[in-house]
DNA sequence: ACAAATTTTTAGATTTGCCTAAAATTTAAT
DNA sequence: ATTAAATTTTAGGCAAATCTAAAAATTTGT
């Protein structure tokens, strides 16, 4: 295959510049700003610049100075391998050495880093080929294709109506833990009943049980929109 | 824990280094020299001497100028640590994901430099704690202790003895494919029948099945030897 | 024992990936 | 439109890990 020449040399630190810029692409359509991948990185916009030069030269970004940088298809290609690997290892760690959804994160950031076709094609056979990760975000297949399920925040569906949760938007450890001590998991079925005028806070109904969300955590959960309950 | 600090702190580099010293340090007693470490890395002994300084300031190994090296205690926790993680990873590779042994090194060279406990213990916890490695290499425990298991050289057994065969010396792809086709395995039951003067090579019975092999081959393939057969 | 061969170390350079400080460019504001 | 503010890039430096070439120490051979 062609673009393995690309990369079965990338270092890691170039895989992890196209991962965020693929990660801030999706956000905005626009090019991507040296600033934004430096906060994101935790890292000096100058050393952002340095990279993305870089990242340049290998046909992996497109940049014109001052003017952002996107990525190419080859850099996108890449960034979806990386994301395979990131989510699959995710999945590994809940489904078959029981990590809960906030520990894997870090784990799965070292493990999508290593080199081996057979092996994370093994790894998506072992597991059953999943389609999504432990926080519903979808895993990208072999060819880099998936597709984004159909469905939308809980804090803007309309009184009575509801569904299956099926991801978060924000995957902290933070939110994740809150979520577990409030026994809202994946595949919990959530109807909203009421909401709040004053501070748009949710009275929900979540697998039989009420309770009460804030709009903040409304607005962090992914349901899938199917039905009326 | 203490060594935790320090643990954490190790590059792959460094980290490359102590598993080849302690190697090194297993066949000869004596200390370890640059220019086998130099060797065996693929580097130059100049790079070696660089390391050496910076490992022995992290106090992992002991080291005095033109005298050679050796491990630390500290160093040697170390090692036995990369190690169970390397030889943990080899079990996973060929039991969960049909790796075959001879292609389970390389990743696993990738693999044991993860850096995550949880990870590495709830692996042995999935493998039901297993005390081998795919070539018969003992797997040390999560305080490093491990018993090397009785066994001998088939070429070092008398005409009419035998035993199971339990391990490899020479774990090298080439050597594993050759055992693959001619249906050498762990686990196979084999009896020397008869050593050839000429040449040193053995008549054997593997599994109830005869063939010849030479000694070469005799000489790295390791048997428990218990009972006469 | 002492010269020759080998091994090991030093010195100085290179690459990657990062930094700070200052300069260049773009964007925003009045 | 021009200045002020923000963003981005350049320039120069640093640490890790490597290299080559040359110097120092040790080992070997006779």
């Amino acid at each position: 295959m062609y673009f393995c020449v690309n990369k079965y040399l990338m270092t890691r630190s170039e895989e992890n510049y196209i991962k965020t810029i693929f990660h801030l692409g999706r956000k905005g359509t626009q090019e991507v700003a040296t600033n934004a991948i430096a906060e994101l990185m935790e890292t000096k916009p100058s050393s952002v610049t340095d990279m993305i030069k870089r990242l340049s030269e290998k046909d992996l970004v497109n940049y014109k100075r001052y003017q952002g940088v996107s990525l190419t298809a080859l850099g996108n290609k890449t960034a979806l391998g990386i994301i395979r690997k990131h989510r699959l290892w995710e999945v590994f760690l809940v489904e078959k050495l029981d990590f809960s959804w906030d520990e894997v994160h870090e784990v799965a950031e070292q493990l999508e880093h290593i080199k081996s076709d057979k092996l994370i094609d093994s790894l998506d056979r072992l597991l059953a080929f999943p389609k999504f990760d432990p926080h519903g975000d979808p895993i990208p297949d072999k060819n880099g294709g998936f597709k984004e399920r159909d469905r939308e925040l809980l804090s803007e569906v309309a009184i009575n109506t509801g569904g299956v949760c099926v991801g978060v938007k924000d995957s902290s450890a933070t939110f994740l833990k809150f979520l577990d001590k409030n026994g809202i998991a994946l595949g919990n079925q959530i109807k909203v009943m009421e909401i709040e005028e004053f501070d748009g806070s949710l009275n929900i109904e979540i697998d039989g049980r009420k309770m009460q969300i804030s709009h903040v955590i409304a607005s962090n959960l992914y349901i899938k929109a199917k039905d009326e309950i």
